[in-house]
DNA sequence: GTAGCGATTCTTGTATGGTAGATGAGCGCC
DNA sequence: GGCGCTCATCTACCATACAAGAATCGCTAC
């Protein structure tokens, strides 16, 4: 397994995106056990920098820490995706309302020109890169680029449920309401591009519940009082 | 120093809280270099439980970790306060939308109590201790606790500034503004709720520049395209 | 066959030593 | 006197060793 560049940053760096990688694409599986002697062994170090990536890990919320008896890796909480999500929609919405306050033709400009590369994405990986790189564009233009990492820091617990239902995406249906959203910030109309992004970031919604049912076991029971939000 | 009762949380996890308080009151001065060894030495430790706070510490940019050089107290970044300040705005504001749409008679008793419970409250810090209960029972009404740690995690940088202008805090018009969200989410109007809100959270923000002005040493440089934003 | 107890073997937490790189002081050279 | 190099000293990083709690396997007693 290698770990990236051996010189440019620590080992427990790279260490955190090489496993960051792993549980994202499922290949630690959530629930499963893992210990700082055995991951040190894989990657052939010792058992320090994998410890200090696990701290980093388990403040992002993606292991947990039981001391003196393992360390494990989170399984996906409901009720923490539906927070992560009321995190993205709350900054994502508050993001276009002032980019409709402030934007002009050359934001508009590269909004476009990432939608126009978007539609020759032929390969679903570049695809999601282009649709995070338009996100990251809009809090750029609104000047908040430190409030997107965050949300970027919380979309992974979206993200693994995301690899979880790979291939009912509906790409056209993406672009299509990127091109509204771009339109409404364009015209200046916050209340309009509000909306927009609401509707653009409720689409993947139902699909959660059907998800749990199919892999129950990566997810946190959920008490019933829930059931009905999601 | 005294770092908490010893047995319950590993040591690393008490350091955490410890240096947190030493930064947000200002005993550790933004731009203070500090090092794994002094720390240790001055809590009669080993430098590995510095080492592993001194990495949380770094992710919730409270430090600047550079390695083979120092560590250094992270300078108050006026850009950060603005954007922790968007952040907070944002999701208190979406936190409102969702109260407003679903509170009932016993969520507003229990505000209504807090509000009761600031006008006896005598010494400033009861005072804003009661002021964040406030805010966190409004997320835990719309149901998203988790949400609002992630604000209180940002709010730090937020607070070493509101740490530099003590006294000038006007408590009576907090509780005024406090009376108006309460009675605007009993209402149901999100949008009269939203603004109130945006009222609330907008009052601080003339003190930012002045205090820069105060303590030019406590804070980042501010490059001259954002000042105009501050 | 089963329940209960104990040693073994896991785990993470802490301590310490050694290493590479960066910084700054002091000296020599221009 | 001022500039540049060398070396002592400091830093965080990593490796290794030890300690202590938790879990499990296996034995023993019933």
């Amino acid at each position: 397994m290698n770990v990236g560049e051996p010189g440019e940053e620590t080992m427990a760096v790279r260490l955190v995106a090489a496993l960051r990688d792993e549980i994202v694409t499922l290949r630690l599986r959530p629930g499963d056990a893992i210990s700082e002697s055995d991951i040190a062994a894989r990657y052939g170090i010792s058992r320090q920098p994998v410890r200090e990536a696990f701290i980093r890990l388990a403040q992002q919320g993606l292991l947990l820490i039981r001391p003196k008896r393992a360390t494990v890796i989170k399984k996906i909480s409901p009720d923490g995706v539906r927070q992560s999500r009321f995190i993205r929609e709350s900054i994502e919405v508050e993001i276009v309302r002032r980019v409709a306050l402030c934007a002009d033709g050359a934001a508009a400009d590269q909004l476009n020109a990432l939608i126009a590369e978007q539609e020759q994405a032929s390969e679903i990986h570049r695809f999601h890169e282009l649709d995070e790189e338009f996100h990251r564009t809009l809090a750029r233009i609104a000047g908040v680029e430190y409030a997107w990492r965050l949300v970027e820091d919380h979309k992974i617990q979206l993200d693994r449920v995301r690899y979880l239902t790979l291939g009912v995406s509906s790409q056209q249906r993406a672009i299509a309401e990127h091109k509204i959203i771009v339109a409404a910030v364009s015209n200046g109309d916050a209340a309009e591009s509000e909306a927009a992004m609401r509707d653009h970031l409720a689409r993947a919604e139902h699909l959660l519940s059907q998800t749990i049912a199919d892999y129950p076991d990566y997810f946190e029971p959920v008490d019933e009082a829930l059931e009905v939000a999601l």
